[in-house]
DNA sequence: CAAATATGATTAGCCTCCCAAAGTATTTAA
DNA sequence: TTAAATACTTTGGGAGGCTAATCATATTTG
C-alpha cells in the first residue's frame, strides 16, 4: 500500500476541530456569548426575514433548541423578537443595537486569530487552502450547508441529510 | 484590494465544523455514546497510563468531566477503574472488551464517509489537503495539542493556550 | 362555511456537557 | 511530623440539545 495520507489528514482535522471547539468556548466566556449564542446571533443580523425556523433549518437545530438560545439571547437584550403581521403565527427576531455590538466586537468564533494570519501567507497557499477546504466540505457533505444566505429568495431545497 | 479569501475559507471551514458536530451527533445516537464519552474512550484505548488528569491535559477538559464521563463510561460497561499501587491516589482507566468493540464498530467521528471518498480522490488532491490542514493547524495553533500520544513519557508542558 | 389538517412557535421534561469550588485521600517536602 | 502539593471526586449550576405535547393561527377541503 501506498503511503496512506487519510490517517495523518483525519488526525490534523480533529485537532482543528478540538481547537476551534475550545477556542470558541474560551472567546465566548469572555465576550459573554456561547458558541451557540455567537451562532444564533449572527444568523438573525445576516438575514432580514429571521424567524425562529429559518434560523432552526440553516443551522440545523430543533425549533425548540432555537427558543431556547434565543430566549437567552432576548434576556440579554441582544434580539427582540416581534410577532409577524403577515401570519401571526411567524415570530421575526432582530438583532438589537447591543446585539450587532456584540458581533462586531467579537466578530467571528474564529476570525480573531484567523484573519491576519492567513492573510500574511502567500496567495497560492490561500488558494490552496481554499481548495482543500470545499473538497473536505464536498467528502464531508456540508457543500450545500448554511452558512449566512444572504438573501433567501424562495424555499432552498436542501433534502439531503448531512452525515460524516 | 485582491480578492480576499479569507472569509470563504472561513464559511468553509465553519461549514465543515458544523457539519462534523452534527454527524458525529447523529453517529452518537446510534452508537449510544455521545461525542465526549467517544472522545474520552479513544483517548482511554489509545495510551497505557490512562490516569484521568492524563486524559483531561490531552483533551484540555477539567478533571471533574473526565470523573462525569467516565462515571457513565463505568455505567455502560465500556471502561474500568482501578486504583494505581504505585500511586494510591491515581486511577488507571482501561477499556474493556467491549469497549474496544464499541470503539470498532464506530472507529471514528470522522472516518465513517471520510476514508473511502478521501482515498478516491487523486494523491496530489490529498497530498494538498493534508498540506492545508496542517496550516490550518499552524494559524489555529492547534499544532501541538494531544490527539493521541501512544508514549506520554514524562510531562509535556503545554502551557501555550489555544485561542482562535 | 365548518371541520380537518398543517404549520410555527413555545413549553415541559430529560439527559448531557463543562466548569469552578470544595472536599478527601495520599504523597512529598521541610 | 507537620505543611504543602497532587490526584481524584463531589457538589452545584448554567448551558445545550433533543423529543413529545400543546397552543394558536392558516390552509385545505367536504
Amino acid at each position: 500500500m501506498e503511503s496512506d495520507l487519510s490517517n495523518p489528514t483525519l488526525q490534523a482535522l480533529r485537532r482543528i476541530l478540538r481547537a476551534t471547539e475550545i477556542g470558541s468556548r474560551k472567546l465566548a466566556t469572555t465576550t459573554g456569548l456561547t458558541p451557540s449564542q455567537m451562532l444564533v446571533l449572527r444568523e438573525i443580523e445576516g438575514r432580514d426575514q429571521a424567524t425562529p425556523s429559518a434560523i432552526a433549518s440553516a443551522l440545523k437545530f430543533s425549533q425548540a433548541t432555537i427558543t431556547n438560545v434565543v430566549d437567552r439571547l432576548v434576556l440579554s437584550g441582544l434580539v427582540t423578537r416581534e410577532r409577524s403581521d403577515r401570519d401571526k403565527r411567524q415570530i421575526m427576531l432582530h438583532a438589537t443595537a447591543a446585539g450587532r455590538e456584540a458581533l462586531a466586537c467579537a466578530p467571528d468564533l474564529l476570525q480573531s486569530q484567523f484573519t491576519d494570519r492567513f492573510a500574511s501567507l502567500a496567495a497560492w497557499e490561500q488558494a490552496m487552502i481554499l481548495a482543500s477546504l470545499e473538497k473536505l466540505s464536498v467528502i464531508l457533505g456540508a457543500q450545500d450547508m448554511d452558512v449566512a444566505p444572504l438573501l433567501d429568495s424562495g424555499a432552498i431545497d436542501r433534502s439531503e441529510p448531512v452525515a460524516i
